[in-house]
DNA sequence: ACAGTAAGCGGACTTTACCCCGCTTGTGCC
DNA sequence: GGCACAAGCGGGGTAAAGTCCGCTTACTGT
């Protein structure tokens, strides 16, 4: 028998801290905005050490990510088990579109922490996505399926958070501006589904 | 009259310098790749002071902006004046699917430049890229033109840049692997765009 | 040629992410 | 309960980006 009879989950403290941690970060988000949190800052205010902030995310992005960990998390439960026609039931036409809109004001209402989860250009945004996998599965349920169905999706994925992480500024996305700006970008998706499975 | 008679233009030293260091640095990538050079070394290699390479090239990541600038511009130089199907005369469709190609391959040729120059979400990815303005012209001269072009511009361009930015690793692009991945990814650009402009 | 001036230069300084490693503490086993 | 030990903790240390400011030097008009 392997010696690795149990991984030991994790210690109790250590989640403890974890959750104050997060508590914590959020509060500083919230009060002056992710690009002002600093790890020195958030292990004082957290009345912790500097390795144990490390320790528990690794990397800066790291600790952003977690922040964001909540709501991909309950948007993914809707896309899994929720209602139609985000979550199963409708065609793949009808879910592709939704997920489409829902991803994008996700993105959108946290705007700035995703900008902070990908600093640093070590971890790809794919860590922050489940968008290929789930689109890659929609184009293939269609009826034909799509060709090129793997490239195709990273290219849809793309095209659905690149304008927010790679074309939009946070001023153009904040502000009651933007709103208006991410309707357009999700009725614009409507065309590109709409197009690519009428081909 | 306005005082500003002329802008005066950049000093004889100033140009010298900048010449000198991007030699410089063009030399350090191909030593030790991109992610290997600190602005310390780069200023002590080229025998001059830190102050001077912020001064020229404002940050890090400005340094592989100005690396990028010159295969960019030529490739823009194509695009704007070169032979069809890439350059003016052939019908938009045909225009946006050659740019695809073109503009993947000087992507996947360059790539971890490209990396390199976006790093730190100060400045978005944009100002590496035309894509969206010229996208969005030749959305714009379809006919029929294509509804939401702006949005529509911007999500294309995403489609195009963002696989290999935010996507996929330098490891699955580099090597003779991601030759044939970047192939695939012309493929179903072709698709995306045929699709639409059928649609 | 020369004086005035703005642009350029250098390098010490500051800030911040991230590493390291000796000490402490929670946990499973008896 | 007590022991052994891995996991967790703390905070000083390092490296690298970016800032500042006093000195120097190339251009311009006369």
């Amino acid at each position: 028998m392997v010696p690795f009879g149990k991984p030991r989950g994790e210690r109790a403290d250590a989640a403890r801290n974890r959750e104050h941690l997060l508590a914590t970060v959020r509060a500083m988000i919230a009060e002056d905005g992710p690009e002002k949190v600093t790890m020195d800052a958030l292990a004082e205010r957290a009345g912790l050490g500097k390795g144990t902030v490390f320790r528990r995310f690794g990397t800066r992005a790291g600790i952003f990510r977690a922040v964001l960990d909540d709501a991909e998390h309950r948007f993914q439960e809707q896309v899994l088990y929720g209602p139609p026609p985000l979550g199963p039931g409708a065609d793949p036409r009808e879910r592709l579109i939704a997920y489409g809109s829902g991803r994008i004001s996700l993105l959108r209402s946290n705007h700035a922490v995703v900008r902070a989860a990908m600093d640093r250009s070590g971890t790809p945004a794919a860590a922050v996505s489940m968008s290929p996998a789930h689109i890659r599965m929609l184009l293939r349920q269609a009826d034909p399926p799509l060709p090129h169905s793997d490239h195709l999706a990273l290219q849809l994925a793309a095209a659905l958070e690149g304008p927010l992480m790679l074309y939009l500024t946070s001023e153009e996305v904040a502000g009651p501006a933007g709103e208006s700006d991410c309707g357009r970008l999700a009725d614009s998706w409507r065309t590109l589904v709409e197009r690519l499975f009428n081909g």
